[in-house]
RNA sequence: UCCUUCUUAGCUCAGUUGGUUAGAGCAUCUGACUGUUAAUCAGAGGGUCCUAGGUUCGAGCCCUAGAGAAGGAGCCA
């Protein structure tokens, strides 16, 4: 008698004589029917339990959330609702789960209280199903880089150049915060700090991976980044997960048409390989439509969502025509706008992009060639002098889920770009270095893993989509 | 950080114009029933109305401050 999961049960349809199995009770009805469940797939295993010849004080014990491990016979259902099930023949609790205390109730919960009891929500089903789609969104990303020549890079989490100019950073110091050694000049002195100078979590690594594509070619890091932005938004967290792509020899063209032919991979991977929680998700999805007035209601449901991003082309605009649509737009003739478009060069809103995605287009848009003052010192200037060779890939619910750039190769347009904001040289005088030492033309952009895990889940709210979200005020577990 | 809204039982929420003993569903407990699918039926227990002040004869309700949460904005991924 081997120890199954859940998973492999369910897939039996023959009858096996003893099966052994182990859980975490979801339900127990009619002092009869056990629900199983061990993560290892989105449905339930039903055990039957003939009371009549199990110990009161035992069957008392199988409660919620209790965990128990259960020997018998693998049988076709007398039941309804599933095909197979387990005829118990011997029942042992592992651990007991005081129903009195046990926050997880066989019964909706709202995700702010989940919130709460993150440590405990991935034993629902909404949050086994994000979490393992999590997990299999990861596996495609590897797998795509894998199968096309990315190197995976591993860069650097802490960071010692505070140049990068992607956000508020964290600081990382081992000094003793109340009792810093100061210079001179009253100045905290971080010569004495562990690496002997200033140093933060990193907000990129984008600037690193380039380093790796003018050597390896073609690579992609996919770790942790950190924000101290004061963000209370449901699209933001201060730790989240991010990609990076850096090729060298590509074009912002060839740019573009890596992130299309990623995006679409890793989302026709999960709805080739994880059908059932998506089918769960999206029918939770449609119930919760339902309560909403006719009007905010989606036109599509997850899974045709999915569908449409691997089955369409994204719209590729260019920000100057994407003005003159949205100049042009209703909203904007009727000044419905709260910030109404009226001249070229300033930035998009996201009530803009919105505008684009979810009435114009109606479909995953990519928009390039924005404004150079505008976006990041290190993008490509275009020929025209005052657009660079930037694109955001923007997606329905989601805005934007992917910012890249061909990157400026050229020294001496690089070095004036960097002394217009005032970024000293000699902070990266590493990242200079590639364009002294065979520069190249080179590209990549930067995808939030979390925002992908939304889009693929249908979840609306960030927060739910990582294990332990780290926002401002918060960092409980 | 700004704007708006919210905080009442373990959970989700009602609570009228400021007026006597604060309610419901689910969950829990007790009992009944037993091939159920969010099982059903009967009964019981369960409250610092977020915190601290204030107004009032009287505050869950009005005012002030604080804490926390959600949505939106900005920033971005």
């Amino acid at each position: 008698m081997t120890l199954k999961t859940v998973s492999e049960l369910l897939s039996e349809d023959i009858i096996i004589p003893d099966v052994e199995i182990k859980g975490w009770v979801r339900t127990f009805r009619a002092n009869r029917f056990i629900a199983l469940n061990d993560g290892s797939t989105i449905n339930n295993i039903q055990c039957v339990v003939d009371f009549e010849n199990f110990d009161e004080a035992l069957l008392k014990r199988i409660t919620t959330g209790a965990a128990i491990h259960v020997k018998g016979k693998l049988i076709e259902s007398q039941g309804k609702g599933q095909k197979v099930e387990i005829q118990v023949d011997e029942l042992y609790i592992l651990g007991d789960s005081d129903p009195e205390t046990y926050p997880i109730q066989p019964k909706k919960h709202s995700f702010e209280f989940l919130r709460e009891n993150a440590h405990l929500r991935t034993r629902t089903n909404t949050f086994s199903a994000v979490m393992r789609l999590r997990s299999a969104l990861s596996f495609a990303i590897h797998k795509y880089f894998n199968d096309n020549g990315f190197y995976y890079m591993h860069a650097p989490i802490i960071t010692g150049s505070d140049a990068e100019g992607a956000g508020e950073m964290f600081q990382v110091t081992n000094l003793d915060i109340k009792n810093s050694p100061v210079d001179d000049s009253g100045n905290i002195d971080y010569s004495q700090d562990f690496f002997g100078k200033e140093t933060n979590l990193t907000v990129s690594g984008q600037l690193e991976a380039e380093t790796y594509a003018m050597s390896l070619g073609k690579v992609y890091t996919f770790g942790p980044t950190f924000r101290a932005e004061n963000s209370n938004t449901s699209r933001h967290l201060a730790e989240f997960w991010m990609i990076e792509p850096e090729v060298a020899f590509m074009d912002l063209a060839g740019n573009m048409d890596l992130a299309e032919d990623f995006m679409k991979s890793v989302i026709k991977y999960v709805l080739d390989n994880n059908r059932e929680d998506l089918e769960f998700l999206d029918q939770r999805l449609q119930n919760e439509e339902k309560t909403k007035p006719q009007a905010e209601r989606s036109p599509m449901n997850l899974i045709e969502k999915l569908n449409f991003v691997t089955d369409n082309n994204f719209k590729r605009v260019s920000y100057t025509e994407a003005i003159d649509i949205l100049r042009n737009s209703k909203p904007n003739k009727k000044k419905k706008f709260k910030y109404p478009i009226n001249e070229w060069g300033t930035d998009l809103q996201s009530e803009h992009e919105r505008f684009l995605v979810e009435k114009h287009f109606k479909c995953p848009v990519i928009l390039f060639d924005y404004p150079a003052n505008i976006k990041a010192f290190y993008m490509r200037l275009n020929e025209d002098g005052k657009t660079v060779r930037a694109m955001d890939i923007l997606f329905p619910g989601i805005g934007e889920i992917v910012g890249g750039a061909q990157r400026e190769e050229r020294l001496d347009v690089l070095k004036e770009k960097m002394a217009a904001i005032n970024i000293p040289e000699e902070e990266l005088w590493w990242y200079l270095d590639l364009r002294k030492f065979g520069t190249a033309v080179h590209s990549g952009f930067g995808l939030g893993f979390e925002r992908l895990v939304m889009f693929a889940t249908g979840m609306s709210n960030i927060r739910d989509v990582i294990p332990y979200p780290r926002t401002p005020q918060n960092a409980e577990f």
